[in-house]
DNA sequence: TGCTCCATGTAACACGTTACATGATTGC
DNA sequence: GCAATCATGTAACGTGTTACATGGAGCA
């Protein structure tokens, strides 16, 4: 599993606790990989046992228990282990699309509806990553390596979903 | 979980058994949800329990325990109930992007291999895809309201796999 | 004082994967 | 007779989800 893998590249783009691992995991990386803070939690504490990663407590803890975590030797070498190697490329399951062929088999299930707000859930992601583009790569000159590669990732996610929302406006159609 | 309404969405496509879903759900339906055996059957029985479905020994059973599955009344009530209710929509965990993040946070990686091995996966199955469309919808005209929508089905694969193609090369020139 | 947010955890359960077991049928 | 395939299942384990518990910090 890439669990440990995700969390892995995290603390290495920035040194966490596993709250703020968790409130990352809805925004930025949660665009392609999600988790909840239970899963967090005890991925980092079998991080910390197999000497991936290490966890002090931090300098504005005061009396409570915040640890942050940043990524060892061990663990960089178990990222670069896990990137090299040949991946499966399963399917993603998708539950939306199995609906469809439930609305193919029975003929009086209406999916217009669902439909129309596929649509429009898809359009709303548009225009969202569309925002963090221009916020965040306003010159598309002079960029550094790993702003190209964090720009091509964002472009991933356009692309996307302007062919969900034109296969949106296929489907329609299909269902009339 | 969407697991027993992919079975009852196969079995109202075609009673069959637990083996012959097995089959069907590494092909068709596996495009967009995948199963192994053991999940099917033991679905299979709870679907059974709870009255959505109904199994008897095939007429071709002879000596063996082949049971073959129909949805019943019940489990047509629930796959229409399923599909009205509104979905949730989360984003499928992606463990390539995963891997390109990482390239990004580490210089010394270079995923240009794996890059070009991602782009030659997802050409051979737009390949794979092109050719069930000119084998299944050979004609554009007079197709049923099913044939349709199994078409737009098809076409969002095919558009999904020209997404994909087209952002690997996206990709590749910003891992120069 | 009470509310909200920060921060970490336990427990129980559902789901998914892998390995293994069993036995009938088909074709060589 | 043997191997491959059809067909169904058990067991063990790992992952993911949900509910609940605990306590500090900041603020009105």
């Amino acid at each position: 599993m890439s669990m440990s893998h995700a969390l892995l590249i995290s603390l290495l783009e920035k040194p966490s606790s596993g709250f703020e691992l968790a409130r990352r995991f809805e925004r930025s990386i949660g665009y392609f990989w999600h988790a909840t803070h239970q899963q967090i939690y005890r991925e980092l504490g079998r991080m910390e046992a197999a000497g991936w990663i290490e966890g002090q407590a931090a300098d504005d803890a005061g009396r409570t228990r915040k640890r942050v975590y940043q990524v060892l030797p061990a663990g960089r070498g178990e990222l670069a282990r896990w990137t090299a190697e040949p991946a499966e490329h399963l399917l993603p399951r998708d539950a939306f699309t199995l609906k469809v062929r439930a609305a193919a088999v029975m003929e009086e299930l209406d999916l217009r509806p669902e439909a129309q707000a596929y649509m429009a859930l898809h359009q709303a992601r548009l225009a969202e990553y569309q925002a963090i583009e221009q916020r965040d790569f306003p010159e598309l000159e002079g960029l550094s390596r790993r702003d190209r590669i964090q720009r091509a990732i964002l472009q991933r996610g356009i692309r996307f979903e302007v062919c969900e929302i034109e296969w949106a406006q296929t489907l329609l159609q299909a269902l009339e």
